[in-house]
DNA sequence: GAAGCAGATGCGAGACGTTGCAATATCAGG
DNA sequence: CCTGATATTGCAACGTCTCGCATCTGCTTC
């Protein structure tokens, strides 16, 4: 697995151009963070803080839990990641979010889907018309059975 | 904030009936279980793992938390507690639902209102139609901002 | 390029949950 | 009432995540 050397990263990211943003809110640039965001910029979809974690270590052993979430805390703060929380309660990070959107979970095969904003307007709107609720898109997060399990269920 | 609020002091609960349904499954009364099920009869609303395990201990000193996890498993299996999943992914229990709903966190405020099936229909239906996905409205758990806090925001 | 400020890190402790395993207690049967 | 089968418990270790605090270091200034 750890082949340490070239790996080939699939997402261009601006590295000084976070750097920048960073810096811009008073915020610094450090070996840590820097190691974290090489991390993200290599990953696609969502994936766990423990994996994170587990990632940042084969780049750099050092790496501390606490350090790296504090800095997605950090890096949620520049809306480079989100985070929601899966069906079991555990975190899932997702980056560069592309576009807004929601989760699905599937109870049955533990599959996730997301849900862009637009289908998820609904959702928005009905909450906003009855209870003036401001509803967190990018945190929303349904359980439930997919059309594949229900099926299953249903006999 | 209290909008957990109506706390109601005793519920009808035939332990009896309970007992049976759990010797009906194989499943055992034991001291441990019966404490539980007495500080659940005494819970309205929701309530956290934790808050559970230190009312079983007030009732019962030797109250061993992970009994208590196990015990709420098996509960929910019979439909007596449902549980889900808190905006900051702690775990919500909630007892002899009266009725289906899901909740509402505001992130500004911290409070939490239920959302009856009804209500949540909308949503159900939506995802129903455009994915085939049948929502689980008891684990239905989402995030945003309350009128008041929205507003406050909005500024 | 040295100094100082404030943001970050490292580390330990702690809260919440989960899981494996050996010992125990509930319940059915004789 | 005693006995056996097995559901449960207690315990301990572990995983995920948060927090406080002393120390350190990136960044700006002079």
């Amino acid at each position: 697995m750890g082949s340490s050397g070239s790996y080939v990263p699939t997402r261009p990211v601006d590295w000084s151009e976070i750097r920048a943003q960073l810096r811009a809110s008073g915020l610094r640039w450090t070996p840590q963070r820097r190691t974290l965001i090489e991390v993200l910029s290599r990953t696609d979809g969502h994936v766990t803080g423990a994996e994170l974690i587990e990632r940042c270590r084969s780049v750099d052993p050092t790496t501390i839990p606490s350090t790296v979430y504090r800095t997605l805390d950090v890096l949620e703060g520049l809306g480079l990641v989100r985070h929601s929380h899966g069906a079991n309660g555990r975190e899932e990070f997702h980056v560069l979010p592309s576009g807004v959107h929601g989760h699905l979970h599937c109870t049955g095969c533990g599959s996730t889907w997301e849900i862009p904003a637009d289908e998820a307007a609904e959702v928005v709107e009905s909450l906003r018309a009855s209870r003036r609720f401001a509803v967190d898109v990018t945190h929303l997060s349904i359980s439930g059975q997919c059309a594949g399990c229900s099926e299953k269920t249903a006999h």
